[in-house]
DNA sequence: ATCGGCGTTCATTGTTTCGTCACAACGTGG
DNA sequence: CCACGTTGTGACGAAACAATGAACGCCGAT
């Protein structure tokens, strides 16, 4: 299983030492960084399902953070604030946090709050290990990125892959085009659904015994498609 | 089935993505515009049952936007502020929202505003998290969108579907063709009630076990139909 | 600079579904 | 029980939608 890994970005050392120890408690993966740029690269090393942010920070502030942060991944943050005036000045920009807290706020407070934050912006599935699938012969391992059918490897490209991932860790739940374009690909970005349908297809030649008689990748008539276990 | 459809006007990308996520997450139908005017525009053909407007926006501000809004319905509207000042300078026009959320806001604090203001004006039917309903032997699950009767898989068509769900979620309840076509069919179509009475006849032969003696989907002799649980 | 893989887009083809109609069957009230 | 309005039926063409094949451009590796 594995665990969740949450990023701390906050000069405090007092502060980062508590929510840290909080945070392990709750036995999630933490990590600190004093620094905005520090904290932007331990990001992209690191990968946290959740960011907690300082607002003011040495070398970057936290607004700016989130903003680099949210050019190229959804993952959610919480802001930290000073009270009054600086909570002024996040309203001006929007920051496009999930969440605020003011400080002082009590650690369990925050804790309650990642737990908010990462089941209800992620979902269940995301707040849930990323455990290797198996449905129907075929194997799906998120970490090796690595596709098997009957003990054959199977490979895809990084689309296919995310798009297979997306929608086996759904399975049954049909999705629109549309829907999965905001999902598995980034956000913010207007493509073509057509560009779904042919990756589809794609995923189809490879994973399915029988392409043109999909077991696994359903389709939806006028609504989308379907993994089916 | 008919989704509860919220248009989001915000010019910050960050927040409009953020929302969009948590609105969508709670299913419902959302779309977004960045300027006042081009939101304008999306109202009239979206038809949202509900408004979400950022005070302050390019081409057209959130209070004429609201304003106009309200001219011709009373689609309910959530105003975003930022905060003191500008949310005095409201209170001083009557704009006429529904509800305020100053910035910085956190997201299921918007969520819980929404469904709040959604309840007051469209009843809790339209807040109730889309469930499987379970009505006399037939099961019916929004979110992979299948139906079973006695275990046994049901293949309906994605306006079956829409139809089957509509008024098995409202037992009981007697419509006329043209609620039906309104409730059901796209927002705003001037069709043939015809139409209904046929697309009734084919859910029948699917989902019944004696379809000429309908054990579930009554006809209500000069009325309409009625889902009879 | 070139090549090849990948992701995207487009035009075309193939398939499913929808809406409409004419007519049959039915229920109701006179 | 007859006449009339309402609902059920079967079939068909149009429209909507999905699958396909191919081409293009981007980017990183060679």
């Amino acid at each position: 299983m594995e665990q969740t890994r949450i990023l701390v970005v906050e000069d405090e050392p007092t502060v980062v030492d508590v929510v840290s120890r909080y945070l392990e408690r709750e036995s999630y993966d933490v990590r600190s960084e004093q620094d905005g740029a520090r904290g932007l690269q331990l990001f992209s090393s690191f990968r946290p399902h959740l960011v907690v942010l300082d607002l003011m920070l040495p070398s970057m502030d936290g607004m700016e953070v989130c903003r680099r942060i949210r050019e190229h991944s959804r993952t959610p943050v919480i802001m930290l604030t000073a009270r009054g005036d600086e909570m002024d000045r996040i309203a001006g920009f929007a920051t496009g946090a999930d969440d605020y807290l003011a400080k002082p706020f009590s650690p369990r407070e925050l804790v309650a709050r990642v737990k908010a934050v990462l089941r209800r912006s992620l979902g269940d599935a995301a707040v849930a290990p990323r455990e290797r699938i198996s449905s129907g012969g075929v194997v799906i391992d998120p970490k090796t990125r690595q596709v098997e059918r009957n003990g054959e490897r199977i490979d895809l490209t990084a689309r296919e892959f995310d798009l297979l991932w997306f929608l086996a860790s759904h399975a049954g739940e049909v999705f629109n085009r549309e829907q999965l374009l905001k999902q598995v690909w980034q956000y913010e970005w207007h493509g073509d659904p057509s560009t779904v349908t042919v990756h589809i297809r794609r995923l189809r030649t490879k994973v399915e015994v029988a392409p043109d008689e999909p077991r696994h990748i359903k389709t939806v008539w006028g609504v989308g498609y379907r993994w089916e276990a």
